[in-house]
DNA sequence: ATTATCTATAGATCTATAGATAATGC
DNA sequence: ATTATCTATAGATCTATAGATAATGC
């Protein structure tokens, strides 16, 4: 008699804390070394538990960094979800750079281990854009294009828009090393770029006073 | 007697095409897996030599990808080098975009292996950095604020416009993987992208008529 | 003579497992 | 009885070197 459903099996309080003591210990080593340069030695060292007792949880190092990789997924697309066709255009766009800015700063590591897998390669991850994140992304372009040709909003590239969006947000988390540097350490600095940022894409998207046609 | 101004050695033919060999079958490797991730053996494989070979060249995994960074680094500041103050600002600027852009279609893997370097803590560029960049940086910020205060440009904090073009420019190279799924392959992304960009900029830095004070 | 390359391998590091022991839940 | 943890270690992978051999430059 095999499985039949592929149950969730039940955790034992135990099980559930040390496998979250893994998981955040692997979310600090996966997001700073990437999944090749990182080491069960240093997860078990992080996390306070012995190498096999880490694998008495999981089956492998992979397992840990899937398993890591898919609760981080599942909530990272959750921003552009929430941007809805029946607000107003620009207050719908810069409240999005809002939560994309709170990610940055509530979930830094997190963002570089996403940004590490997608610099080499992103084969993990592959399927999960191909799939979910891809009609996620053409959905909301056609929102933002709508708006574009209602006239509500400058004519822009709505697929340049998100991924400058992406990139301008994510890069005060992936890039904190060279931020504090030229630009000095903390939240403060991400309270600026917020600033900034939504001063920046309204000005650039504020719709062209109607001409007569 | 020791050497007396370290001279630069001269290098055999054969010396300086199997060091290049080298140094590219390297930048295949380190900018995909990052430091820890890249092995000698992948980077024997990718430039044909064998691996002792290659430790004959360099002194180990460590020099080669010290020299290599080395060498990216010194020309990577060069487009930012060139934005000068005589200049119109917003042309300025928008040909500074460019100049970026270009970067990130001729040389996507250095700007890879960069992206890795600091999203893992950039411990061998800090020094660069708060030397050499953060001079630059502090310039050029110099530069723009000039010009913000002459009233030729919109109120910008120049720190995190060069950061928003850094990052936009970048994510081209850094995030090709994602960018390949969500908005298709080749150069034609790029130039698009530079037309979002330039337009973007243009509109968020064209300063406002000046009102009577 | 010097430079370049190869074979063989030492020694370190890493993932993973075997098998014994301790702790916990009926 | 089952779950959780530990010690010990196998086996793979990696960096680096020793020492012999081949190729090249005076």
């Amino acid at each position: 008699m095999e499985d039949q459903q592929t149950e969730p099996k039940k955790l034992s309080r135990i099980q559930q804390r040390n496998r979250e003591l893994i998981i955040d210990a692997a979310l600090d080593v996966f997001s700073q070394h990437g999944f090749r340069g990182a080491t069960l030695d240093q997860i078990a060292e992080s996390s306070g538990l012995s190498k096999p007792n880490i694998l008495y949880y999981f089956a492998g190092k992979e397992d840990i960094y899937v398993t890591l990789l898919n609760q981080m997924l599942s909530s990272w697309s959750d921003p552009l979800q929430a941007l809805k066709a029946d607000g107003d255009p620009i207050t719908e766009i810069l409240a999005y750079v809002d939560r994309k800015m709170d990610m940055t700063r509530a979930y830094p590591r997190e963002s570089r281990l996403f940004a590490n897998e997608i610099i080499q390669g992103g084969s993990r991850v592959m399927e999960h854009l191909q799939a979910d994140v891809k009609a996620l992304f053409d959905e909301k372009v056609a929102v933002i294009q709508g708006w574009v040709d209602a006239g509500r909003l400058a004519p822009v590239d709505p697929r340049h828009l998100i991924t400058s969006i992406w990139a301008t947000t994510q890069h005060y988390a992936d890039f904190d090393a060279q931020i504090q540097v030229l630009l000095g350490p903390g939240d403060q600095v991400i309270d600026q770029g917020t600033e900034y940022l939504t001063t920046l894409f309204a000005k650039a998207l504020k719709p062209e006073p109607q001409a007569a046609e």
